[in-house]
DNA sequence: TTTT
DNA sequence: TTTT
């Protein structure tokens, strides 16, 4: 009937892409997602939110988005349900995003995140070289409606 | 940071109503929410998303949501894990209700749908008998900010 | 960026179908949501909320919804300047739809409402007798990405 | 019944503080949230949005944020009627927020936006110099429930 | 009356 | 100008 979920938050990794049998991309990645409140012992908690993109969207994540960017998703729930390898159904919620808003540019990007993101220029990183960010920081926009399921 | 799920669909049971060992009030029920095409088979297909919700609002949700009912929850997404049986880490996406709106009240609901329905009258039930929707059919609000996590 | 607004409330009157000098359907309505309070005089509040639907969806509004009738609508927020007849710029804020979900169809609606429900059958009504809902009253849905602004 | 509007965009200038005859703190400005197309001039179209935030919310607000600043909104949808000087009813539709991100600090802004910014610290600007963002330029939240109305 |  |  109605199914809309939205997020702010940033990226645990660096998106994966893959590729379908018949030749359609998907990406995953996790959005870690702070709580408002803080517990009891004095420490920020996190969701960590899986989400999955299709089609164009999926590679423009893939070639984009990076480790610790902040990130807005627009999407709706999924609930899918698969045999793990002990023959036990697993039952899943996920994020189908159909808008992704990318809030900051590599050079926005705070400096004091973990030392994967310049580490990340060591291995060469086409994503890297190509970000198509503005040098003024704006940030760019992506969507996709057509969602393969 | 910003962390929102609007949802429309039919419960797939009656609540179940329980009790965390400090006595707060905690209902969990699914629900199943319509995907806006059919299928290659021509088969409508949903979407079941586990919901939670806490304190009074778990309560109210106990006491006058059923099965097959509409209803309209707003909430957040939340993960958690836990070790299963067998010593495995399980991870959990479901959806922590601040607020549900009840679409329909028992009057209103369709007639033809599972006879759990009118069966559920033969076991006399509290619930039923205490359904506090007026006589005009309106749909009565709740709402609950006080979530314990 | 990113612009989305979920609401539920009642049409306070049948929606009006026009039609642009092009020939594009547009169905404009007000959409009364009530607020989660009553006020000091114990009165329950409401806001009215000005909705536009486009094309496909302009006139499945126009055929199926009527006054007083239960509906969802997910849609973006558009701001729009026009000068008025004293040469006076006036500014607008209403809501595009590109979703509309019937929450009720035309034998579920409550009895005790407003007489224009029934009187609406004295005129003769072409939407009234082409009502689609199923006889089990269970809601349809429908839906346009085709806006044309 | 649901109401609910979530923005992403920028103020279009310095937030506004003024205080009711009781001394509640009230806080308006318009985010101009970009539309997802260009129009036929190849221009990118814009819309703008005037929000109104209560109490601590507003003070946040009017502390914390300026013009062009990327911003989320989270709120409700809100209609009133005032009478103008001319005696005619004027209808306004607005954003009460519950719920800012700021999603930019101060040093992160984009350095070729309008002359402004710099500017205003040439006309000594107290907020700016209890700016509270952290060095690492990771956004705060603020958050309020208590809406007057 | 609009931001980047 | 408002719905239940």
């Amino acid at each position: 009937m109605l199914n809309r979920v939205i997020l702010i938050g940033r990226l645990t990794r660096d998106p994966e892409l893959r590729y379908t049998p018949t030749g359609v991309a998907v990406t995953t990645f996790t959005l870690a997602v702070d709580r408002n409140y803080t517990n009891q012992q004095g420490q920020r908690e996190a969701d960590f939110i899986p989400i999955v993109a299709w089609r164009g969207l999926a590679e423009n994540v893939a070639n984009y988005l990076k480790k610790g960017r902040l990130t807005a998703v627009e999407g709706r729930l999924q609930t899918r349900s698969y045999e793990n390898n002990e023959g036990k159904r697993v039952f899943v919620t996920e994020v189908v995003a159909d808008n992704v808003r990318f809030l900051e540019s590599a050079n926005q990007q705070s400096r004091n995140q973990s030392g994967d993101f310049f580490g990340s220029r060591n291995q060469p990183n086409d994503r890297f070289e190509q970000d198509p960010f503005a040098d003024d920081g704006s940030p760019i926009d992506i969507s996709d409606d057509d969602l393969p399921f």
